[in-house]
DNA sequence: ATAAATCGTTTCGGAGCCGTATCATTTCAG
DNA sequence: CTGAAATGATACGGCTCCGAAACGATTTAT
């Protein structure tokens, strides 16, 4: 129980983000790339194409077209497991932690200017 | 300087709610729908196209499409301004204010879950 | 009264993402 | 060794969204 925020600052911390996601990346991602960007990056591995799909509660192609699209980006790489060579081990990239990281800082900084 | 949370922290709220959102909404809002929407209900009226596609530094037509999207939805709706019939004004929907208040709650509540 | 300017919408071609169904590859069971 | 099961990728038709350009309606300037 360790944050605590009023809606109003909430919806104000809401709006911050989103307009900075807005305004700095021309190609904004989804709020279901988003969803699997960090759950790779907070959630203990492996991750697999399967796994991320019952999570998110969505079906396998969604799974594998955010894949190729944040790949794209180089936010995330596919690696093919060696012992189970059906499974696709989706893993973190040096880009990604830096975009992660960056969100992040960004959410805090936002957060810290919140009024009253 | 309200509200004090580390990064970490801010990464684990930001896929919470964006874990909700994908998971309750079948039909979830881009950044820039979301943007739009919070613009409208958190700054003070009037809402023109042409303002909010100044103040989020994206071109007329996006505007218009997303208030036929949120207009569909009905969290907003037009209005033709009265003294200046070229203006379209934006403004708020019982609906779309619930859809706010239960997203400010959201929130709210992942925060004051967070760990540490 | 006519011309210019303003505002929001529509059109156009192009691109991304959706879910369903199907496919190729790999593993496992009999 | 052969057939079933599991996994991720692909094909398909449909929908939404994009930016640029053109458009109709309204207001303002000359």
């Amino acid at each position: 129980m360790a944050v605590e925020i009023r809606p109003s600052q909430a919806l104000k911390l809401l709006h911050d983000l989103n307009y900075e996601m807005v305004r700095d990346d021309d190609r904004d991602l989804s709020a279901r790339q988003i969803t699997i960007l960090l759950t790779v990056y907070l959630e203990p591995p492996p991750h697999t194409v399967r796994g991320l799909a019952a999570k998110l509660s969505v079906t396998k192609p969604v799974i594998t077209r955010a894949l190729d699209t944040l790949g794209r980006m180089e936010l995330l790489q596919r690696r093919r497991d060696p012992s189970d060579r059906r499974n696709v081990l989706v893993q973190r990239t040096v880009k990604g932690a830096l975009y992660v990281e960056r969100l992040a800082d960004l959410m805090v900084a936002k957060a810290k200017e919140l009024p009253l």
